[in-house]
DNA sequence: GCTAACACAATTGTATACAATCGGCATGCA
DNA sequence: TGCATGCCGATTGTATACAATTGTGTTAGC
């Protein structure tokens, strides 16, 4: 379940994509790393055509960013960054649930119940990288259910900062555990179908976030 | 020796971006015209390489259509298109405006306004291209102001599907008038450090925008 | 000792060649 | 005649080779 659309014959640049993010996401590349095309390419053991695909791919999604002639670089993101992401994630979010509120299906709870559940069990495993991937599919999934296809293209291509964000901004489990958990009340705010209070609780829910990662901030310049 | 030309070259990537998208705005390329990376290649007197990078971001942007081993096409939209990234767009430049209005200088309302009198002229030119071009200028010029550059991007990707839909959706010179005539209202609470009035302003433009091409379709079903 | 120019190397940009995949069409069989 | 099947062409996917640009180190000159 990754960033890459489902593909019938994955070829070599989805896979590039894929496993270049995941070792971002996943701590194996740190943030202001540097890289080079062919360096990608030799380990991955293809050519330079594909690797330049992927590599241009992530540096639209703002994993990358390329220097001319001076190689790549895993992109950092600051504290500005942080704030500006989380405000524009709370107004399309909250729009996505507003949406969502009005069409939602019994069906379509329930699978948010269970994205929530996922949450949970990985928070008891103590994963951070897991804790979020399942942290981002519980938001994404909401923002499916809003029937409105291109603010959840949107909220997708955000995920991917915020997902970065969360690896440059690395929070305490605590802090982790009692975000997650405010998925629960704003689920049964849902249940009850109170658009008012479960808006309120997701707007806080994200704001918050950018709570959670401010202490531990150790950013380069 | 000579001077060194310090060219910087633009890339043959990047032209063929510019040249493409220009091509469906302006109408040279219709949606839903079929294309393929080699006829691109042969047009422009380049090598597939570069074409290649150019429809992959194309095809990012929404304006290209990528079906595997069955040629390209040019992206078209429908009437929920239509409605939902207005939806959408009400919201993010809503924001926007909210941002803005808390820090806005007297330059950069001198600069929207001269955005808005750029919107004037060309629509006495009857160039609805030109008058689209311009619109967009003014709202991504709001963007800019709100100081957020994750929003200003959102909204920069946005306005690529809002340009496409344009074009879709043919409107009437006279509907296209009343629909910028709003910019001036809109500028002059801006001036009167009028958030609330301004935002209310802004919000019927954007969505009022929708009823602008809907009379000159026939697909509603 | 310092500056400036030059050459080299690293890296990306582009072209060309070839392989793989899939849709369509014709053909053969029932 | 209808359907299945296999071949062919069109298109994309990947590899390799080469050109162009630029950062950097070294050296020559002052």
């Amino acid at each position: 379940m990754g960033i890459v659309p489902q593909v019938r014959h994955p070829g070599l640049v989805d896979q590039l994509v894929e496993h270049v993010f995941d070792a971002v996401i996943s701590g194996k590349l740190k943030h202001g790393s540097e890289l080079t095309e062919e360096k990608i390419a030799t380990d991955f053991g293809v050519s330079r055509t594909p690797v330049r695909e992927a590599v241009r791919r992530l540096a639209e999604m703002g994993v990358l960013v390329v220097r001319p002639r001076c190689g790549l670089e895993v992109a950092s993101f600051d504290a500005d960054d942080l704030e500006q992401i989380a405000v524009l994630r709370a107004a399309l979010e909250c729009l996505s649930l507003r949406l969502a509120m009005a069409r939602i299906t019994d069906d379509e709870i329930l699978a948010l119940s269970h994205a929530a559940d996922l949450c949970d069990a990985k928070l008891k495993n103590k994963d951070r990288v897991e804790v979020f991937r399942a942290d981002s599919r519980f938001h994404l999934l909401l923002s499916e259910f809003s029937g409105n296809k291109h603010l959840a293209d949107t909220l997708r291509r955000l995920d991917v900062k915020v997902q970065l964000c969360r690896m440059v901004f690395c929070a305490s489990m605590k802090k982790i555990k009692s975000s997650v958990q405010c998925h629960r009340p704003l689920l049964e705010a849902i249940r009850n179908r109170d658009a008012r209070r479960a808006e309120r609780l997701l707007r806080e829910h994200i704001l918050q976030s950018v709570q959670v990662f401010e202490p531990s901030v150790s950013s380069r310049t």
